[in-house]
DNA sequence: CGTGTAAGGAATTCTGACACG
DNA sequence: CGTGTAAGGAATTCTGACACG
């Protein structure tokens, strides 16, 4: 139960393999870093590392970004996310989730 | 018990990253390879991947060569350990520590 | 806002080879 | 045998900027 965390939370993998992984460009990767929805760290020479975690961070974000959802909004929902009272954070997902399942089936058909 | 193991598996660390995780020269790294010890993936363009996995082969390796064990000798090692008989392994284990610890006690004084 | 692209430069990685021992 | 190194080239990554919308 801690062995597994440091894989998954180890910044080792350079941002091409990241783009294959996510199908993401490193243009948009790089954005949703400068928007602050990812936090890869740095080599000595400047090179971003991410971990297996920020690679389906950013799987996640793609996600929401197909279904409309903005950088801005998303960065909302990760740091809801990030509040650690279960209660409201089961509330707000279930009210998001219904929001935005509305929202795509207008957007959609 | 299986979404660790993808972790640890997955080939996506490039050869610097692993020299820095590792201690070893790029060189070292490359020549194990060239020894049948190590077996990274490669991208489309031709660089080589490693998994965590690979990683803690290598500081093994790194060990044993410190031990002054050759390269042949540790591949044999290796391949004991892929027999997947406990009986035979748990024996072949307990009997190479033996020797080896009696090697080095002989080499380092 | 989100993403593409061309630009120029710096750092990374690759292979094959010579060196030493 | 195991590792260092210089060599030349190709691919990677970085930043800042212009473009479109």
């Amino acid at each position: 139960m801690e062995s597994e965390a440091s894989y998954k939370k180890r910044k080792v993998i350079s941002i091409g393999v990241v783009s294959q992984l996510t199908g993401l460009t490193e243009r948009q990767i790089r954005y949703y870093e400068e928007r602050q929805l990812i936090f890869p760290e740095r080599t000595e020479k400047g090179n971003r590392l991410y971990s297996f975690f920020d690679v389906e961070q950013l799987i996640a974000i793609a996600n929401k970004r197909e279904d409309g959802v903005s950088t801005q909004e998303i960065k909302q929902e990760f740091s809801n996310e990030h509040s650690h009272n279960s209660k409201y954070r089961a509330r707000n997902n279930e009210l998001k989730g219904q929001i935005q399942a509305h929202f795509n089936k207008k957007n959609k058909y």
